[in-house]
DNA sequence: CGATATATTAACCAGATGGTTAAACCGGAA
DNA sequence: TTCCGGTTTAACCATCTGGTTAATATATCG
């Protein structure tokens, strides 16, 4: 009854499986044997492909976080002007993690541990291509500081982050607040009701410095 | 040896190392006789006072999430204009975690979980008040709407979801930029600079509709 | 076919983990 | 002092978990 597949194919099954439930049960809270199952394969062969679960783990990460920093590098640099930048932004994530439900969790996870793999995995693209891979998006937002098209009072990450801040919070809060009030429809107005929101918010808000009213603090 | 501690010093002792622990290593990742240790105490304790591991996490939860609503509400209600409204909130939100290094590992462990134990903390408040602890928030969010004083195009909640957001997410990306890039100095630099940019940005961000550049999409 | 390298499996293991229990301990009341 | 209820502990246990191993199955190639 075994037959035997392609190499490519069962690493690829048993990734598949381990992606799903380490996003759904977090590290500590996966068992090995429950992805065994979920991928219809021998437990040992989850130890003859990777060789622990840490291992299994980190090629989790990894494979996810490769595929966000290309789509949200290709999107950002996509657009010339800030609306569009943000929008570009905004979109390419929302649309990344619609496609994949359990990816702030694994993250999340990831960064609950104490070993920063995202950080290795920078490490290693930095020294294929020579620049961080956010380089360019930084030297873009840089531009548009120049040009006076967005406030220049922070520097370009603090400017990112916010970006990407607004997006991740909200798969979070979808769970949070969904447990919290039930004033919120379905999911997807949430979250579609959010992803317009913050594109309008960051764009009024990331402006240059219009005159605002004085804060107290 | 064994000095007796009274029942409240004891279990205080247990539900604040079991906090710590919980918030550094997550549910599955946390270990009841860690936790032991770390009160000083015997393991059979734990379950003396608290009945299971994860009657102890609920504990835990409700405790610190009890003190942050009670926290933002009275932040929110003090102010009486929307640039103070924000800023208090921030300002509250901020002191809150950064006395609490912990706390939002612990609620993302908790959103991790299967049970939604923040819903029953909420059940249990609006059993004895009768009212949603955040229903004043959300009025005073649709006061602030009517006066035309905050943009009216989206629901009070998704106002507050949008600034309680912002702070929250910082302090994980305190952890993922931490690893990912070393542009930002140190930990407090980022947090401060995180604080007054989200004050800033959602000042602006949430004014009612002004002329604003079109958004492609 | 036979040989070889790779894939796959069942059975197994040592250590850890949440939880239990019965006995000991301790302060205070009578 | 004696007794009693709440408190604390050491020892114990059933179960689970990541990881190993030795044997088996299968494709590939000469």
């Amino acid at each position: 009854m075994a037959r035997r597949q392609s190499d490519h194919e069962t690493s690829h099954l048993i990734l598949q499986a381990a992606l799903e439930e380490f996003a759904r049960r977090g590290f500590d809270g996966t068992r090995m044997q429950t992805i065994a199952d979920r991928a219809g394969v021998n437990k040992a062969l989850l130890f003859y492909y990777f060789r622990s679960k840490e291992k299994l783990f980190r090629n989790c990460i990894k494979t996810e976080a490769r595929e966000l920093i290309e789509v949200i590098r290709t999107a950002g640099l996509s657009a010339d002007e800030v609306p569009d930048f943000i929008s570009a932004i905004v979109d390419e994530y929302f649309t990344f993690i619609e496609a994949r439900p359990g990816f702030v969790k694994l993250m999340v996870a990831e960064l609950m541990g104490d070993n920063p793999i995202v950080q290795e995995l920078l490490h290693e693209r930095m020294a294929d291509t020579g620049k961080h891979p956010l380089a360019d998006i930084e030297a873009k937002i840089n531009a548009f500081q120049q040009a006076g098209k967005i406030r220049g009072d922070t520097t370009p990450l603090h400017i990112f982050a916010t970006i990407m801040g607004n997006c991740a919070v909200t798969f979070v809060q979808h769970l949070a607040f969904g447990s919290m009030v039930r004033l919120f429809e379905s999911h997807r107005d949430f979250i579609s009701e959010r992803r317009q929101l913050i594109k309008s918010v960051l764009t009024a808000g990331l402006q240059p410095a219009s005159p605002q009213p004085e804060i107290n603090h």
